[in-house]
RNA sequence: GGAGAGGUGACCGAGUGGUUUAAGGUAACGGUCUUGAAAACCGUCGUGGUGUAAAAGCUACCGAGGGUUCGAAUCCCUCCCUCUCCGCCA
């Protein structure tokens, strides 16, 4: 969420990006429950003065009936005087819960066709098998069966198929150990105030992407962005310690409801795949260099693996709530001779670290509230997607990008 | 899952109804002393809300949420978590 203060400061500011980014939420409405809010809680805080100090009167000796009688009436008042704060408040968190993150000012405004493009790297090529049909020619994925044992859009990964998404796996964490960052692995599930906090659908949400556990207070993730989030909460950092760099990983949990259409074949989106993830916490100042290290890294790593590709700043209306500025990575897909979607970095500024208490003590005393990073490193199932597309032979086989060797036993084809 | 013991500020830790505005210590920061450092000594030092030019002031917070009371860190209820033992188990 939003700082209050800064909302007072900036209510145009606040509108505009709300607007931009396709939410319908009024924020002349909010600050008029701040105000009344904040009277209320005023009124409380007389009343309660004023029990204490009555209180206060009868320490020691035995009480008079008098001041026990004003004390009676006392808690009458401020009884009914809590009752109204407590529903003014809870009118006044829900509707900030719905603001989203301000944008930056070098967000394009618009939809997802708005976005721009910033770089393009790596030769185009066209006219290649899809990934499925040479996949299945191979016998290395079985939907069929997955969706026996558990229902469409699950899988099972056999043979040199899922080697190689091991290769992958083992490639991109290696990488990323190199710049610094410290591997972690994460609980699957989070709590509803973790799911909320790092900005993901709540339960009864009917557009929302989440697996909820029936009788519990639990989230499957959708990416181990979710815990990485929760991991400090309610901490205060040390400045000294920041910039913290963490790279998760796990399966990713989607239920991609109503997502039929383009882009949906084979692997492209399934309801679970893993997950390499890059979560950092830094310093308010620094977040925006960040963001551009992160995607540096994502570039690096995918030139390093040979995939032509894009990078695209993503428009306002689809960065979502949390995020302030979104960069994807899009590869170039010979088969449908278009870009897609690859991996995706976004600087979610202070808007995650406020839900979940999460500040650093500056070197002056003061406490402000941490900037939070996120980035892909690779997402296992479209890296697969990306590779067999782009990998093939003229004689039907799929090449080893020279990186992934060492990982695949050093074969040059599988 | 069962039984027991716990949860207090950045950390340790005292505190079983009203002198607690949460003792004391550690760490941190400032100062004295010193060539410099350490030690010693002096001082500052929780978080949120409200308020202010800035302060002061007021208020809340002792795992979370309810309750009892004129008054709750302290008593009662529910839940969460940690530790010990038992059970189950990769």
């Amino acid at each position: 969420m939003l700082d209050i203060r800064f909302i007072r400061e900036n209510p145009e500011k606040v509108q505009q990006a709300t607007k931009d980014k396709g939410y319908d939420v009024s924020i002349s409405d909010l600050l008029k429950l701040d105000d009344e809010r904040r009277n209320l809680q005023q009124q409380v805080d007389e009343l309660r003065e004023k029990r204490n100090a009555n209180a206060g009167k009868m320490k020691g000796g035995k009480p008079e009936q008098a001041l026990i009688d004003e004390g009676k009436q006392i808690k009458i008042e401020l009884a009914e005087r809590e009752t109204y704060l407590a529903t003014a408040d809870k009118e006044f968190n829900d509707l900030l819960q719905k603001v989203p993150n301000i944008i930056f000012d070098d967000v394009p405004v618009g939809g997802e066709e708005d976005s721009v493009e910033i770089k393009k790297v790596g030769e185009q090529k066209t006219g290649a098998t899809d990934h499925l049909d040479f996949a299945r020619e191979r016998d290395w994925v079985d939907f069929e069966r997955g969706a026996k044992v558990a229902g469409a859009k699950f899988y099972f990964l056999k043979g040199d198929l899922a080697l190689l998404e091991n290769a992958i796996y083992q490639y991109a964490l290696d990488f990323v150990l190199k710049k610094g960052f410290t591997y972690m692995t994460v609980p699957h599930m989070v709590n509803t105030r973790t799911a909320l906090g790092a900005g993901f659908a709540p339960r009864g949400d009917k557009e929302g992407n989440e697996y909820f556990i029936e009788g519990e207070d639990l989230t499957m993730i959708g990416t181990a962005e979710a815990p990485l989030t929760g991991y400090h909460a309610d901490e205060i950092l040390d400045e000294d310690d920041l910039p913290k760099l963490y790279v998760g990983y796990s399966p990713s949990y989607r239920k991609e409801a109503g997502t039929y259409g383009k882009h949906t074949r084979g692997l492209f989106r399934v309801h679970q795949f893993n997950k390499l993830e890059m979560y950092v916490f830094c310093l308010p100042e620094k977040s925006q260099e960040m963001h551009e290290k992160i995607l540096a890294i994502e570039e690096e790593l995918w030139q390093s693996l040979g995939i032509p590709y894009h990078v695209i700043n993503i428009a306002s209306g689809d960065l979502g709530a949390p995020a302030a500025k979104k960069y994807d990575i899009e590869y170039w897909s010979p088969v449908d001779s278009n870009y897609r979607e690859l991996t995706s970095c976004s600087n979610c500024t202070d808007f995650q670290a406020r839900n979940l208490n999460i500040r650093v003590r500056r070197k002056d005393g003061s406490l402000e509230t941490v900037h939070t990073l996120n980035g892909t490193a690779v997402s296992l199932a479209r890296s697969l997607v990306t590779i067999i597309e782009n990998y093939q032979t003229e004689d039907g086989k799929l090449m080893v990008p020279e990186a992934l060797r060492p990982y695949l036993g050093d074969r040059e084809t599988l």
